[in-house]
DNA sequence: CCTGAAGACTTCAACTCTAAAGTTCGAAGC
DNA sequence: GCTTCGAACTTTAGAGTTGAAGTCTTCAGG
């Protein structure tokens, strides 16, 4: 029996366009231009986040150890953060970070020690390698963003940019960061 | 001593500008363009997931139990999806499904029974509380979306919509669903 | 029938994150 | 100088996830 006859035997994973009709189907109030904007851009944004994972991979690094590394190189020369700024800028709890640096310190990506000067607090440092692994990473991710915006003129590019750089402003002026650790990197 | 002449007392976080500007000095050969597009688009996406989840919470929803509501609502009547399949569509292996449909059949948002036409097989059900709660977020959701836009004009998120759609296009395209599950909703 | 293979889900152990203590250091007051 | 408060990090317990192994059902042969 090749035929779905039963219940929900295999119903077909919807497109995005079934997907926006099922929700105006299901709430009638919806704007459909709206959820078209909405609902693309946080599918592309998983697809992409699938696409960095898997070219992370490649490089034995984990989602998780190259936004350590990418909010250290950000952070620029001599690429030293502690552990709660870390936590914050990357959106996690202070608790986190402690295990992720330790993870991270024993693959040798980072080092962590005692501030002399204030022996409260612990630096993070990039090594070298992690340096280098940050690198890697990032020129197959330019070339993995260079050829998603291929089909885009200068113009649409830039288009583009602006207006999600709006609606960026827009989201961060009305929630001024409420809780505390909000904010992170990408 | 207020002055943080000391390592890194206190970096200031970086906005977005300031990180494009810190990526295009540490690596070269950077395309400020491409990466205005994808800054933007991941801190936007991140930033509007933290207020989904400030939403769904005042509803005493997690965001976890957000994501099977609307993949069920999204199946249409019945509202019947198996635990693998709605594993394959949220992006998670069937074994933190098993415990996550636990978890809400105990709260009462669906029902989980066997299906007698194939045993092998589990129907997981919205039940009406469940698609009540589904709707109620949707009204939230759709007045922070709705909000979101509202500087944009009619062209602008015709012209965003189709953009970002384009750019899914592609990515779906270029990762044929390489290993399994991939997909998921939004 | 009975057996073997494949499919769908669940169970188990290990890992990562959160929330809530706990620890250590530095600075201010007595 | 001793005490107390606050700041920064770590530790601990519990929730949720993954990957691998296990169970149950169906289907195709023998």
């Amino acid at each position: 029996m090749s035929e779905p006859s039963d219940a929900a035997a295999d119903a077909a994973e919807p497109s995005l366009e079934e997907q926006i009709a099922a929700y105006q189907r299901e709430f009638q109030d919806l704007d459909p231009q709206v959820e078209q904007v909405v609902s693309a851009l946080q599918r592309l944004n998983r697809r992409m986040n699938v696409a960095y994972g898997r070219q992370t991979a490649t490089l034995g690094l984990s989602n998780a150890e190259w936004e350590v590394l990418k909010a250290l190189v950000v952070s620029g020369a001599p690429y030293q953060l502690g552990p709660g700024e870390l936590a914050k800028r990357l959106g996690l709890t202070p608790a986190a970070m402690t295990h992720r640096i330790d993870r991270m310190a024993n693959e040798g990506l980072v080092t962590r020690e005692r501030d002399e000067a204030n022996r409260v607090r612990v630096i993070v440092e990039l090594t070298d390698e992690g340096r280098e692994k940050w690198l890697e990473a990032m020129r197959l991710a330019s070339v993995f963003e260079e050829d998603l915006l291929q089909d885009l003129n200068g113009g649409e590019r830039h288009l583009l940019g602006q207006v999600l750089t709006r609606l960026l402003r827009r989201v961060e002026d009305a929630q001024p960061d409420a809780d505390g650790r909000l904010s992170d990197l990408d």
